[in-house]
RNA sequence: GGCGGCAUAGCCAAGUGGUAAGGCAGAGGACUGCAAAUCCUUUAUCCCCAGUUCAAAUCUGGGUGCCGCCUCCA
């Protein structure tokens, strides 16, 4: 499998640093808010890449964690009236209602930096004891200049940066490119206690620490959106490298942002639309998918029509599942014709050809175009009457696809007996040409979230 | 100023040397009591110019336009 790798600014082949392992972290969110979509790019591909590699046999042991002590979850917290705990806490449900309608897969751990207060502290020492980081008043700097690697990810020397630095107030700091790995307490702030007084964790360093503590000093893979790459990935490499003198993560992987109107969606520029908010209107499938139609590492833009390309394209890929589904319940059990078993030979090509697109730094707009090939070749060669073993066949491989992708989450389900009823009713009335009343009880049904569709091979139906 | 990305049909989007996947929307047709679903047909000189090559959307050079990072941010 190649993978796009930010620190080499190359497609590599993907190597686990133990064979038929894979060890990854991605960045949470800071849990002060309900996430928005441009939040949602990075867990929903990276949840897809997780997935792949499972797929593939990997034992795959993925870390994300919650950013749930920074400034902003300080000065939420006042807003609200409650405790930054009580924040956190609250938003890191409000993450998993959310996550869980985008098909998004619980992390193997989701550790939190405030549950690390002692991890992060040892890490400190160990890099002040190394004379990477320096205290400075209440505060613990990382000393950049000291870190030769400092700018290999984002491929800037630490001349260029400076230069394009803002000028920075703080005096206390040996170089103006020195990030804080603690921060003394300020009135008002929690604060846990360090050997340099009362304070909290910069924002940088609990993913070195608890990546390192989860995942090992080296990993396979970190990930994360392109903002990020400067400077929170540069300064978790000066920190974890710093402090193990081993590379850190082995693949950087980096996913492009959402855009609105052509421009970067963000929190600052208050061009944003939380997950929570499409959710009153769309089905998250469809962001789902929406996301996935590109490549991960371009930029794409975010627009009611497109979710709405992406909800139709969406049902064809249901109506497509649901049919087989449909036809399985009455499919014959017998050994598959000539006819059949040439159809049957077809199906591992798309597979081989998803798995092809894959392999390809994820290149899951391509393994979605395998898919809807796929469809279009079940939907113009399965009939009724086909035995059970070719619908099961095209339905596995649907599903196994889909699968991967995170997509077809909804079972097709069973309806009580009451709707059963009513849908026979209505095909007596149908044989009996009584359409008004017939048409009547397919508007009631739809009223109840049934549609029933007439096809050449019988009713089907399907929810709303 | 330093670093990086993008430009393919009405919309979205793959494809990185051999005359353009796929989805959405549209048009025509088949099927159908109607509707829906499904199938078939149909819609692109790949931003511009020059070059390399038997052959370029794909490589090289130049240009134009758009965007991002260098500051909290996925």
């Amino acid at each position: 499998m190649k993978l796009y790798n930010t620190l080499t600014k190359r497609k590599e082949e993907f190597v686990p640093l133990h064979p038929g392992e894979v060890r990854m972290y991605s960045c949470g969110p800071t849990v002060y808010n309900y996430f928005h979509i441009g939040n949602a790019r990075p867990f929903i591909v990276f949840d897809v890449f997780r997935r792949y590699m499972e797929y593939k046999g990997y034992k795959v042991t993925f870390v994300q964690n919650f950013t749930d002590i920074d400034d902003k979850m300080i000065q939420r917290a006042n807003e609200e009236g409650i405790t930054v705990k009580e924040l956190g806490e609250r938003f890191i449900a409000e993450y998993f209602i959310d996550a869980d309608k985008l098909g998004i897969k619980r992390a193997d751990v989701h550790p939190k930096a405030t549950d690390h207060i002692d991890d992060i502290i040892e890490f400190i020492k160990k890099l002040m004891d190394k004379g990477l980081a320096y205290q400075a008043g209440n505060d613990v700097y990382y000393n950049t200049m000291a870190f030769e690697g400092y700018g290999k990810l984002s491929g800037q020397n630490l001349e260029d940066l400076e230069l394009g630095a803002r000028i920075d107030i703080n005096e206390s700091k040996k170089n103006p490119m020195d990030f804080a790995l603690w921060k003394g307490q300020k009135p008002g702030e929690p604060a846990w206690d360090s050997p340099w007084g009362k304070g909290r964790p910069g924002w940088h360093i609990e993913c070195s620490v608890m990546a390192t503590k989860y995942l090992g000093e080296t990993i396979d893979v970190h990930s994360g959106g392109q903002d990020l790459i400067f400077p929170h990935h540069e300064n978790e490499i000066a920190q974890s490298e710093g402090a193990s003198g081993k590379p850190f993560a082995r693949y950087w992987l980096h996913n492009g942002y959402i855009n609105v109107d052509n421009q970067k969606m963000s929190k600052s520029l208050g061009n944003f639309f939380t997950v929570r908010d499409i959710s009153r209107e769309f089905d998250l499938e469809a962001v789902r998918l929406f996301m996935l139609s590109s490549h991960y590492r371009n930029p794409i833009n975010f627009s009611r029509e497109l979710l709405e390309q992406a909800q139709s394209a969406l049902e064809r890929l249901y109506n497509a599942r649901n049919n087989l589904e449909h036809l399985l319940k009455d499919a014959p059990e017998r050994p598959s014709t000539d006819e059949e078993k040439q159809f049957l030979d077809k199906l591992p090509g798309y597979t081989d050809s998803f798995e092809k697109a894959m392999e390809d730094d994820i290149n899951t707009a391509d393994a979605l175009g395998v898919i809807f090939e796929l469809v279009r070749e079940i939907n113009s060669n399965i009939k009724p009457g086909q035995s059970a073993e070719v619908i099961r066949a095209a339905l596995d491989t649907l599903k196994k696809l889909t699968g991967i992708l995170g997509l077809l989450n909804k079972q097709m389900g069973s309806l009580d007996d009451e709707i059963e009823a009513l849908i026979e009713k209505r095909q007596q009335a149908r044989k009996e040409k009584n359409w008004a009343l017939a048409d009547k009880i397919r508007d009631d049904l739809k009223e109840m979230g049934i549609i029933l569709e007439d096809t050449p091979q019988g009713v089907r139906w399907k929810r709303l």
